[in-house]
DNA sequence: CATAGAAATGCACACGTTAACAATGCTATT
DNA sequence: AATAGCATTGTTAACGTGTGCATTTCTATG
């Protein structure tokens, strides 16, 4: 039913070899019988079947792109950022698949054959039996957001532990001593490499703080609100709290006004991430950017670069994250 | 290099069609060789090449989900839930390809051979030549959250027009009288419709409002933001803003709480969809909710059906929206 | 015992594309 | 004029799978 090279070859009086090598513009063709092909199939309306040139090509034209999860720890923002990203480098001839990689049951259906490269937006060690099952199999691989260590992958990070330290260290400038946490969600290395900070910066500063200011979040609204819910009940209450990302710190800012207080006068808030929301929450959230968008485009044209080239450095870059200062943290 | 049904054949001492058949399950197999060769496949690991059996089955196992666009308009809520809604109903046979329209710039490799289905959440009629030629090449089509009357296709869409009048007519039951509307992306459907619903409430209440309470804003928070301060510099300032989306109204309280004023004390706000975030803002957000995640989890499976039965009805079926009431409307 | 028919398997081709190799005609060099 | 070599095109096979039809073997029926 729909147009071949044969149908085309039959129109131009040549054999569908010539054809196939006039649309791929191959220097062996005649440019006037090159030209006179290209016509017709374009009146044709002639597309190639993927499938079959996939077959004897052995490439698929599909590139994956995998979340951890697409439940609860994934936000909104943080995968419209990485779509947006990659989306913008890859040209028009790749199929980009966006899956979770909790939603597989088996592994099975992930290989080259399928995909001809991966990225994976990794936040959990969870993905590491998936991270090595695809680097085992030999698919191109870049893992972005995480460190990576037991195999040797493109990796990409946003150097969460120093921003998360920058930020400690702001409150403390700002005269605070009292600073609790609401942390990520358990598991992920995100949370880890962020409460590293967090401590790093109260250790330099010779602050210590009792083991309640250390809440458990799992990066959504609700667990930090929940979270700063307990934190306000505290009889020595903190005068600041670091929320580990930018969503929880909503959470947590809301649980504050309930309360008939307000951020920062009576608490000072940060977050982590710097959502688009964040400068337009009340008070503009003071937070720490993370370049998810640059990372996702670098992550996306190392992986084409890759695969044209077979060629690259499998180590680990660093993306630098920044503070940001707005409006909800309190000079003291 | 990998098996391949032949190597499989070899082994086992039959033939390769055998194979075939026995791991498609095909009755005409003795039961005890289907197990023995199913075993073996197991024991090879084998995997099916899916561009060779999309070539003979003409099926691509790929499913499309297209947006209008991936940059300005679509939110990172609007864009998770969809995502999140087809996700969750697609089997793992199929491979879920997610894309902005406008990203396009021929729609050539967008065909049968390409897609087996397409969804398409269409925001602005500018998809209309997209939705035409994917139903003019016969591909199964779903079209979620516009209306479509060129073509007949399968059309899930949220009632907003109905969501918006009753969220008006809630703010007139308030007791305002003054009250303005921050507008969505120009061209987009739901920014008529949403304004359609307002002005009716309005009518029907027999309110009048000055040209002036129309402010054009295109979904984003800044231009939400940008809108409100306007409205507040007006000699007569409305007494509430209908914001159409929840971004827009979240950019809309900032210029509020910036000029030191406060919602809903001095200004009442409300918004539009429903967002995740939307009851975690200071206050909690008077919103009408959109079904996003259902509807695309109708979609997905409407889709699924059609591709395995091609027997549907073509035609519009309303989401019921729903008002939403919280903390940002103050009765006067 | 002959035979019809069912059950199980194999043969051969098709799907649409690319590419190694062969073939043809032409030009330039000796 | 013979030939080497280049430019251009065609022949053919290959990629891995599914399926119509033929073939074989076995069972049941008369």
């Amino acid at each position: 039913m729909s147009v071949t090279i044969k149908d085309i070859a039959k129109l131009a009086g040549v054999s569908h070899t010539t054809v196939s090598r006039a649309l791929n513009d191959s220097p062996l063709i005649n440019p006037e019988t090159k030209e006179r092909i290209k016509a017709i199939a374009g009146s044709m309306n002639y597309t190639p079947n993927y499938s079959a040139r996939s077959l004897v090509l052995d490439r698929s034209y599909n590139l994956g792109l995998f979340f951890t999860t697409l439940h609860t720890g994934t936000s909104a923002g943080f995968l419209y950022e990485a779509i947006k990203g990659v989306n913008d480098v890859i040209k028009d001839d790749y199929n980009l698949i966006v899956r979770g990689i909790d939603d597989y049951k088996s592994f099975h259906k992930v290989n080259r054959k399928n995909f001809d490269g991966i990225i994976v937006m990794s936040q959990s060690e969870s993905d590491q039996s998936f991270i090595e099952y695809a680097s085992d199999k030999e698919i191109p691989l870049v893992v972005l957001n995480r460190p990576v260590e037991s195999v040797q992958v493109m990796n990409f990070v946003p150097d969460d532990q120093s921003g998360a330290y920058r930020l400690t260290e702001y409150l403390v400038q700002q005269g605070h001593r009292h600073i609790a946490i609401i942390e990520g969600k358990k598991g992920f290395k995100s949370t880890q490499a962020r409460r590293d900070g967090y401590c790093e910066a109260l250790r330099k500063h010779g602050i210590s703080v009792p083991e309640t200011y250390f809440v458990s979040g799992n990066y959504d609204l609700e667990s930090g609100h929940a979270a700063m819910s307990k934190l306000l009940e505290l009889p020595d209450r903190p005068t600041a709290v670091f929320c580990c990302n930018d969503d929880m710190a909503l959470g947590a800012v809301k649980a504050v006004t309930e309360r008939g207080l307000s951020v920062p006068e009576d608490i000072s808030v940060a977050g982590f991430d710097d959502h688009l929301f964040s400068a337009f929450m009340s008070p503009a959230l003071t937070t720490v950017r993370r370049p998810i968008e640059e990372l996702s485009r670098a992550g996306a044209e190392k992986l084409l670069k890759f695969i044209e080239t077979k060629h690259s450095e499998k180590s680990v870059v660093l993306f630098h994250t920044e503070l940001v200062i707005r409006d909800s943290v309190k000079s003291l």
